[in-house]
DNA sequence: CATCATGATGTTGTACACAACTCAATAACA
DNA sequence: TGTTATTGAGTTGTGTACAACATCATGATG
C-alpha cells in the first residue's frame, strides 16, 4: 500500500512540473505587474540562480512565455521582456471583447456558495482600494477578479484563450496611464468604475443571470480600453 | 559591408529559430495525420537523431506542442501523443463555431487575387479527391483550406488562437471515423460534402462578401461535428 | 499462492561546459 | 578625421553526462 506519495502529488503537486508552474506563475505576475518593464533584458542566469536551479528548467518557462507573447529570446542578446502599445493591443481588446460574452454562453457552471463569497470578498477589497488607491494593489485585484469571472464557465479552452489574451493586455494599462501627468486622478476614476463594475456583476451573479455578466463584462472591456486610447492619444 | 547573413536571415530565417519551427511544423502534422497515433510514446532522442541534433532544441519543441495540448511528457515515462475522443472535444468545437463567425467581422482583409486563386486551386483539389478518395489528402487538404481561410482576418490573435484549436481538433475525424466499419463509404460522403463547403465559400470570396463566409464556415464546423458524433455513437 | 520488496531497465528532468552569436569598444588604416 | 576590421565581453543555443523517476520482472516471505 504504498500509495502517500500519490496522495502527495495529488494535494501539492510535487516534482518537477509543479517548480514549473511556480517560476512560471512568478515571472507571468512580474511582468505584468510592471516589476519587469517593457524592453528590459532578462538574464537566464539570475533567474536561474533566484530559484535555486539551473538555466534549463528555467529557459523551459521562457520559451511557454515567450510563445505566449510575453518575452522575445534574442541569440546573442538576451531575453527581453516584450513592448506594447496601444494600437498593436487593439486587436486583443477587440477579440477579449467577442470572448467576454461567451463567457455567459458556452457552458455557464452555477456558482457555487464559495465563488459567491469569494466575489463577495472582492468587493470589499475593491471598496477600500477606493479610499487608499494604489496601482499595484488595483492590477492584483483586477487579476483575481479576472480568474473569478473565468471559473464561470465549464469551456477549458475558453478559459485558457481569456486568460493568455488577459495577460497580453493587461500591462497596458499601468503602463500607459503611469505616464501621464494625471495618473493619481486617473487611478482614482479607474478604480471607481471598476469597483462599480465588480459591484454589477456581483449583482448579476447573485440573482443567476450569468448571460448578463457576459453582457456587463463585455462593455466594461470596451469601454475601459477606449478611455485608455483617449488617455494615450492626448 | 557584411549584410549577406542579415538579408539570408530575412529571407530564409536561418538559425535556431528556422530549424525550431521546422522540426515544431512537421510533429504538428505527423501528429494530425495520426503518422503518430493517440497514446503512442515518442523517445525524445529518436527524434533528436531524426532531425540530426541533440535533445537540447528538440525539448523545446516538445514544450511547446505540451503547451497546446498535442503532448504530454511524463517524467520517467515518455512523451506521449494525448488521445482525444468526441466528448472532450465538444468544447473545443463550440469555441471553434463561435470564432469562426468572427473571422468575417473582425478585420476582414479584402483578398489578393492569389489568395483568390489558390482557394480555387484548393476547389480543383478537392474536386480531384472525389474521384480517388484518399483520408490522408483529405485532411491534407483540409489543413491547407483552414490556413487560407485564416488569412482572410487581419487580426492576428485571432488567427493564432484559430489555429490552435483547429490543430486540436482536427485528430478527431480520422482517428473516429477509421474505426468504423462503413468508413470508405463515410470518407466519400464527407469528402463531396466538405467539397460543397470549399464551392460555397469560393463563391461567397469571389462576390467579395466575408462575412457569409463566416457563415457558412460557422455551419459547417458545427454540422461537421454532430454528424461525427452521430457516427461516433453507433 | 498471494503479496510485497528489490533491482534492472528505460525514460524524462537537470546541471554544466562549450559553441554560436550580438554588440560595443578600440585599433588600424586611408 | 572618418571608416572599417578586430577583438573582447556578454548572452542565448546546443551537446552531453548524470540524477530523478516510473515500470516491470524477479524473487523473498508470509
Amino acid at each position: 500500500m504504498n500509495d502517500e506519495p500519490v496522495a502527495a502529488t495529488e494535494t501539492e503537486e510535487r516534482g518537477a512540473r509543479h517548480r514549473f508552474d511556480r517560476i512560471y506563475r512568478v515571472l507571468r505576475t512580474r511582468i505584468c505587474l510592471l516589476d519587469y518593464r517593457p524592453g528590459q533584458r532578462l538574464r537566464e542566469e539570475d533567474l536561474a540562480e533566484e530559484f535555486g536551479v539551473s538555466r534549463t528548467p528555467v529557459r523551459r518557462v521562457l520559451v511557454k512565455l515567450e510563445a505566449e507573447g510575453l518575452l522575445r529570446s534574442v541569440h546573442g542578446v538576451g531575453t527581453i521582456v516584450t513592448d506594447i502599445d496601444v494600437d498593436e493591443l487593439a486587436q486583443v481588446y477587440q477579440l477579449r471583447v467577442a470572448l467576454a460574452e461567451l463567457i455567459g454562453n458556452l457552458a455557464p457552471v452555477e456558482p457555487e456558495a464559495d465563488t459567491i463569497a469569494a466575489f463577495r470578498t472582492l468587493l470589499a477589497r475593491c471598496e477600500a482600494l477606493t479610499h487608499d488607491p494604489d496601482p499595484r494593489e488595483f492590477a492584483r485585484i483586477n487579476m483575481d477578479f479576472f480568474h473569478l469571472l473565468n471559473s464561470l464557465t465549464a469551456n477549458e479552452p475558453l478559459r485558457e484563450i481569456s486568460e493568455r489574451l488577459y495577460y497580453q493586455t493587461t500591462r497596458i494599462w499601468l503602463k500607459t496611464a503611469s505616464r501621464l501627468s494625471r495618473y493619481e486622478q486617473m487611478l482614482l476614476d479607474e478604480i471607481r468604475i471598476f469597483q462599480r463594475e465588480v459591484a454589477d456583476i456581483v449583482a448579476a451573479i447573485e440573482i443567476g443571470d450569468l448571460g448578463a455578466v457576459g453582457h456587463i463584462r463585455r462593455s466594461h472591456i470596451s469601454m475601459s480600453f477606449i478611455r485608455l486610447r483617449h488617455e494615450a492619444g492626448r
